[in-house]
RNA sequence: GGGGAGAUGCCAGAGCGGUCAAAUGGGGCGGGCUGUAAACCCGUUGGCUUUGCCUACACAGGUUCGAAUCCUGUUCUCCCCA
């Protein structure tokens, strides 16, 4: 704990959207520097997915910000949570998941984690410990900490019950137990997402109630995702996920708006704010490559990013044919006289899902095969070893034939 | 427990006995323009061995020459009363 508490707030403050409130996390600053104790400072993930977004790890980053300050990480696997399924932000329920789902997730989360926060010096605590051994009664109890009122007072759950939509009960119950988690691990700071608001401050509630400090909380934006507009998320399709190859990377991270430039640049690099504004206005493409290009770093290191660069040039800015496509191995039963019917060979590619979808894109004049269109959904073509088939503006394949 | 409203394609939302694979909008996909940005324009969007056939409007039955549309039951949701 080199800086001062003024440096650490300003570090910490950045990008963020509250923080309740500035006069506690001054306190306990001062008193974790007059001590030599590190803050600890809680994140809960809940595993319901397989991968894990740049939208995550806005928060994720600000946690780095606290471990890079010489404070304590305190990593809750939400593995009981995830399978309540958080309401927050939704505006349905969420599908409630399997145990085996969840450790399966959870797996794969530190992984990816670990591109972000050093794991070794990170506090990993799975909520199913306390929750896994809690009594009926002791739920009761925990449920009686709250009331339908307050609960109802919470943007998400006010729209579903207004819009008719369902609200089950026991989604009600999932913010007590992320208070509750904040508890058990005596959290001096909580960090989240706006949508996290009103369960963030719930621990402060159950804190005091336990005659614990409460913990500060810290809210990020949430990031919008490549279509510009709706919070990044999985179903959406509008993320970017931290393992996908440096191609797709680099190339989603050029498809959002540049409206989203300034955000991006914000909660996903540490760029002075000075500086990658006057990037932006001057050559919002420049700006945006080289987003793309500090991104990539994190997650894929400097020859990822190169590779996602050079890959960019080539394919979409000189459009020519990428170095690296997936293989695809004909089916010979569906080979006559060295021919393959096209909206066969799209199928065989994985890019189409049906044949009609097929047959639409091949009359849209969407497919090409090797630089030359295909137009007719009736067309038969010839099979070349190594024949590049092309759909749309992004989709390659190599052909893999031996006669 | 009683009464009322409702369940349509990826989403929202029309249709309320034939002309409905289902208006319209959004989203997606493809094309054009371009900086794989935005904006804009055009096309397309259930499946198939595609000038035709098959499966579809919560589920199961029924009425009818014919049902997304009418009737009965079931499931689910919302609202009001208790």
């Amino acid at each position: 704990m080199k800086q001062g508490i003024k440096e650490q707030i300003e570090l910490i403050r950045r990008g963020v959207v509250d923080l309740t409130s500035e006069e506690e996390l001054e306190k306990k600053l001062g008193r974790s520097l007059e001590s030599g104790r590190p803050l600890r400072v809680k994140l809960g993930i809940d595993p319901t997915a397989p991968d894990i977004h740049l939208g995550f790890t806005v928060v994720l980053r600000k946690m780095k910000a606290f471990q890079d300050l010489g404070h304590q990480p305190v990593l809750i696997l939400g593995d009981y949570t995830a399978r309540i399924g958080d309401p927050s932000g939704r505006n349905k329920t969420r599908p409630q998941l399997s145990g085996d789902d969840v450790d399966r997730h959870a797996a794969t989360y530190l992984e990816q984690v670990s591109k972000i926060l050093d794991l070794d010096r990170v506090e990993v605590v799975r909520n199913g410990t306390w929750f896994g051994a809690m009594s009926f009664l002791e739920v009761i109890h925990l449920s009686a900490r709250s009331t339908v009122a307050r609960l109802l007072e919470r943007d998400d759950f006010q729209k579903r019950y207004r819009d008719g939509v369902p609200i089950s009960l026991h989604e009600f119950i999932y913010p007590l137990m992320q208070a509750y988690d904040s508890v058990q691990v005596k959290a001096d700071v909580e960090l989240g997402g706006t949508d996290q608001t009103f369960n963030l401050l719930l621990g402060r509630t159950l804190q005091k109630e336990e005659g614990q400090e409460p913990q500060v909380c810290i809210t990020t934006p949430i990031l919008p995702g490549t279509d510009g507009v709706k919070k990044m998320s999985k179903s959406l399709g509008n993320y970017i996920g931290v393992s996908e190859s440096p191609q797709e990377m680099f190339g989603k991270c050029m498809s959002i708006p540049d409206a989203l430039l300034s955000d991006y640049y914000l909660l996903l690099t540490s760029e002075a704010e000075e500086e990658y504004r006057t990037k932006i206005s001057d050559h919002p493409m420049q700006a945006k490559m080289d987003l793309a290009t500090r991104i990539l770093l994190d997650y894929h290191g400097e020859a990822g990013a190169r590779l996602g660069k050079e890959h960019f040039e080539k394919v979409f800015q000189k459009r020519e044919t990428p170095d690296e496509m997936p293989r695809i191995e004909i089916d010979r039963s569906q080979v006559e006289d060295g021919k393959i019917w096209i909206v066969s060979l799209l199928r065989q590619a994985n890019f189409a899902t049906s044949g009609g979808e097929a047959r639409r894109v091949i009359s849209q004049g969407g497919v090409r095969v090797d630089d030359q269109r295909i137009e007719d959904p009736n067309a038969w073509i010839e099979i070349r070893d190594g024949a590049v088939l092309r759909v749309g503006k992004r989709r390659f394949a190599r052909i893999e034939w031996t006669a």
